[in-house]
DNA sequence: TTGACATATGAACAGATGTTCATATATCAA
DNA sequence: TTGATATATGAACATCTGTTCATATGTCAA
């Protein structure tokens, strides 16, 4: 049971055809009005798009699995991916402002880890619709 | 505990420097080769990353979001996230071919519903983490 | 100080992405 | 058939994104 969670709105079951939605007379009428009243709100449905727009991109997905299991300085990282330091530091740079990862400093290295419990469900969660999509 | 599941692989605590880490002394070559024995491969890091991706789009996610509780027509789908109908129908397409939706045609209507539980959990625990990250 | 190393960051550029517009396909009614 | 409606799709275009390069910051050792 995904989202809001707003009262039961009534729906009248026919209605007459207007802009919100196709001509023909449809039951989809209380479908649609159904789905308004508990769709996420707009701001909401740009927090989530965000949050997997950061983890659409294979190099950061990579950082955050290799960081799942203890933290790792950003040279590691780059050695472990095979790109620059530098394109792994933007990339960690996003992943921060994004509360993905976490940073702690020790001398001249900066090691890094999930930031977050829910990051780890969210791979877990898309590999099995990747194993599943395989076949 | 993700991913992949290889056997543990005999780690030499303190290594020479090479070019695969940083040059300093560090207990790290030990995180790092353990990092690199059970690292997802880059075909399924890519796959992870095309999946999240598709959901990396605000109108995607209240598409999806909205098909959740029931399947809806393109032009309802339309309405309800307020874009063109052509808009929406590309948005469908990739959503089609990425396998996180499915089309069912009822005359000229075409009906789409989630093809797959696991889009439901990723949206909810994405939901979780933008919860978490807004305090 | 100075030099070396680890990381961070801004600018630039190529490639990807989302929307619009025009048009095509599919279904139904007349 | 013809016309209307619902959906699909290719092309074009503006915007966004990821990487590279150059440079800056921060830390440590000498």
């Amino acid at each position: 049971m995904p989202f809001s969670n707003q009262a039961p709105s009534p729906v009248p079951v026919a209605e007459a055809p207007d802009a919100d939605h196709c001509e023909v007379f449809s039951p989809d009428a209380e479908a649609l009005a159904r789905a308004r009243a508990r769709a996420v709100d707009e701001a909401t449905a740009q927090a989530l798009a965000d949050t997997f727009r950061v983890l659409g991109d294979p190099t950061r997905v990579r950082i955050l699995d290799a960081v799942a299991d203890g933290e790792l300085c950003v040279c590691d990282l780059a050695a472990l991916v095979g790109q620059s330091e530098s394109s792994v530091s933007h990339h960690l740079r996003l992943l921060r402002t994004m509360r993905l990862v976490r940073a702690r400093r020790d001398g001249r290295m900066v090691y890094y880890s999930l930031d977050d419990d829910h990051i780890t469900g969210l791979l877990a969660q898309g590999r099995e619709h990747v194993q599943e999509a395989r076949r």
